[in-house]
DNA sequence: TGTGAAAGTCCGCAGTA
DNA sequence: TACTGCGGACTTTCACA
């Protein structure tokens, strides 16, 4: 992961669809060794996937939630691989604290989000918040470094 | 929004980097129409983008927690727009109930991980929650129908 | 909206520094 | 690991239905 491996990270996660020529031209490199330097990538697990983004909203899926569940002890559903394939279960994430994971769930209508509560109901106990607005669903990870290092303002505590 | 551009969404969210060619094959349709279409879904905002996803973990940032935000009244992270530009914060979603916004938060280390939440304090109380893993991070949209229409198994309220 | 043909570009596979 | 060169495939544009 040298910084020739970063740039055509960058560039991939801002736009997957350019070609290797394009992207040679952009971090000054020749296409073959471009192309070699992405399929090891791919290979070692660093770039998981490309994935075109779709709005949901305009997709018909205008309802969005959180979910946290409080699981029922053995049947959680972290233990339950079938849950996964719903469609309305765009993330699972296995969480410290009370709960046991938190959903993000997409939803045609109210009704169809009832449903999926209630299909979600004998795994544990669903908490839901809807999603209002998302001022920023997604963003690239830069190289280390870039980081904000700016000094946080006065390390209050509580 | 008709059955080839279900289509066309189904193929690029599954694999973005796929040919125009590779795709006409796939719907039965000339690459110059499948181009067009594909255009359109850009245009119209249904596609907002192609990303390589990067595997957070591969990539450094081992540190990923969900962060509850109370915000101080005006001083809300959502009236911040400098905020979504920190390299850490990987979502931002406003939502209901007593806390105003959910992030995703990723860090190198909890070293990283402290200085963030130190510099999201001014804008509100920050409720962190780790990420232990995650079973599903990412789901294609499917067309509308084809949903998990399974009957619920009893409705349970509480 | 869709197709078909042509020009320019790109990809993948060699061989080599 | 990276570069050059070549054959074949691809993208794009245009005219046209």
């Amino acid at each position: 992961m040298d910084e020739m491996d970063w740039a055509l990270l960058r560039e991939l996660q801002a736009d997957a669809r350019l070609s290797y020529s394009e992207l040679s031209r952009r971090v000054h490199l020749s296409p073959p060794a471009v192309a070699e330097r992405v399929r090891r990538l791919e290979e070692t697990g660093v770039i998981t996937g490309y994935h075109a983004h779709v709005d949901p909203a305009r997709a018909g899926r205008t309802v969005i939630a959180l979910i946290r569940m409080s699981c029922y002890g053995a049947r959680c559903i972290l233990n339950s691989p079938e849950t996964t394939a719903w469609p309305e279960i765009m993330q699972i994430h296995r969480i410290t604290g009370d709960a046991c994971s938190m959903l993000t769930v997409t939803a045609g209508s109210i009704e169809e989000f009832e449903a999926v509560i209630d299909r979600l109901a004998p795994y544990g106990q669903p908490s839901s918040t809807m999603v209002l607005s998302t001022p920023l669903g997604w963003r690239p990870i830069p190289p280390p470094g870039s980081g904000n290092s700016e000094p946080a303002p006065s390390r209050r505590r509580r």
